[in-house]
DNA sequence: GATGAATGAGCGTTCATTCAT
DNA sequence: TATGAATGAACGCTCATTCAT
């Protein structure tokens, strides 16, 4: 018998996040996908079983991923600011070497996939990111306002940085860096 | 009958915003639209020459509108930063009456239909923007970074307080207006 | 606007009412029923909301139809006898010039689309019958056998007279039906 | 492995005898059998050489042990009506024991795996109850009517008297069976 | 201008069957 | 022999769009 090829799956998986980053999630097409990767429509239902579970299947993944990842970096110990720029540029990194994905995450959450993501997966907070301001709140560094609120804006910060650095407006070099940290940093800082 | 029918245009225009909003574009349906507005699916030919059309039209509108009303407000004489927070806040109070616009927008060019509105309506920047911020960094008060990433930062700063004021975890009340504002100031200013 | 034609909804429901007398429920498919009747499958669509909804309404018609009609007949004054056999024979020729819809009838009622039909329609009995039976017990006419029993009894034999008579085994006419009427009469006479 | 093939063929069949009972011919799916059966679907293509073979082999087999059993059974020497009813008692009771494999049988009658059954299979017939309805007219018990339509008529009361014991109407205890055995024989006896 | 009917193009999905081991 | 993977050929259905009045 043949055995299950499990770089068709991850051709599969690619291939849809690429589509949703170009068009967006109105252009996912099973036969798109499958002609890509170069099987049979029916092929893709031997390892998704529907569409939804297609992408809700990508979104738990990537939300499971990421919040892994992410939580396993930069436990250093380092002064706060700087323990904060080192976090912030490992988003950037991130970001940046994940936009598809990021990308894919994003329109997940307002759209109606985001429901068939199981309950302890979608609420996935990065507790991290909370206990990081907490920490500069105590230390008197950080702004005393809501930690959803304070995080909700440094996402959009990052979201925005990485599409400047996506549409060459930024580079991912120091000078660039240096300079939207600043701007980050200022915003919240007391 | 030129009344009757511009009516009925808007009538069109305003559900596909609204179905915008509430589903996402995915769920838009031009009988869907259709049977909202009480007229037949075929009617709506007579107005848009196409789905594309239709939302390619609602879409180049609104930027038009957008940029010429905020153009000609508040060109007052102020100190500048009385004047920027004006500015701050009228387009908070902009954003939160047509969120379902602001909305429509965002999900516009994240999608293929983007493509579709001519060239120089999609490139609109308010220009306006940029001379607040040049007007600051003459007088010192604002970073010296390039006035597209400043912009940039901005709009996402302002869409995300849109979004928090929206879901309730904001209110549109002095206290929390002056903290957001604060955050953003504090952010661009030098 | 074109208007809807009646006709094509009626030779929609007898194209697919002899498609299952031909070859059972499994071969009720969509495009075969557009194609006989030579319109496109999707305008299938614009008659019956689905496949379900197609078959589950014919049966309902049917169901409707036969109950009334039967229930319409041979209200006469007749020796019992006499119009027993007045109504068997008018069931007989009703079968013959209906076989399909009694075929359709009798496989939906085997099948899952005979739990799509109204409660109230799926039940429909010909309580008629009943009546007929508990005379002929007053009468001392009839077997004292449930009611329930007898007419399914007699619901079979009906069913086998008539295939009996489409396979050319027996012959439409006066011999071969007091033949057939005489077995069933014995049967259930005292 | 002899053994363990047949034994392996068999419940391939006894499954598929009970799906078809179960959910009728449309409900018969090949990956359902195969996984009740704890196989692989394509296994049982090792067995069957397509799904019409699967059946129609099923119903030609049944067919065949129908004709063979009956026909072996009650060669007894008793009076003619004692004996007509001891045969009646034993196909009721062959019918209930076997109402699975009846329902196949009644149901490939009328679905398109009928024809793929071979000619001479397809039209067997209990002789024997021919043979037995001949001795019933010789004795002048039987009513003079054409063999195939009193065997025909037989057979549906049969089947509809399985049904209402089936479905509980009916208890498969002396005094029920005597009261059909009466109706059954009231009907073909002169 | 307005509309109900009609439809072609395409979509997600199923499933009997074959392939390759 | 046994089987998991793979697939072609359908199928039911949707929907933007056009037709005919």
């Amino acid at each position: 018998m043949k055995l299950k090829d499990e770089l068709k799956r991850e051709a599969i998986i690619n291939e849809t996040i690429a589509i949703v980053y170009a068009k967006g999630f109105a252009g996912v097409k099973m036969a798109h996908i499958a002609k890509k990767v170069d099987i049979s429509p029916s092929t893709l239902y031997v390892y998704f079983k529907s569409k939804d579970d297609l992408i809700s299947s990508i979104a738990t993944d990537l939300l499971k991923n990421i919040t892994n990842i992410s939580q396993n970096q930069l436990k250093q110990d380092l002064p706060y600011k700087l323990k904060f720029k080192a976090i912030w540029v490992f988003y950037i990194n991130f970001g940046i070497n994940n936009r598809k994905e990021m990308s894919f995450i994003t329109q997940v959450k307002q759209s109606p996939y985001f429901d068939m993501i199981p309950e302890h997966i979608r609420h996935l907070k990065s507790s991290f990111i909370l206990d990081l301001l907490d920490e500069g709140k105590q230390q008197g560094l950080i702004k005393d306002v809501d930690n959803t609120i304070l995080s909700a804006l440094l996402g959009a910060f990052l979201t925005e940085t990485i599409k400047l650095i996506d549409s060459k407006l930024l580079q991912l070099q120091e000078e660039d860096i240096n300079t939207m940290f600043l701007l980050a940093w200022d915003a919240v800082k007391n």
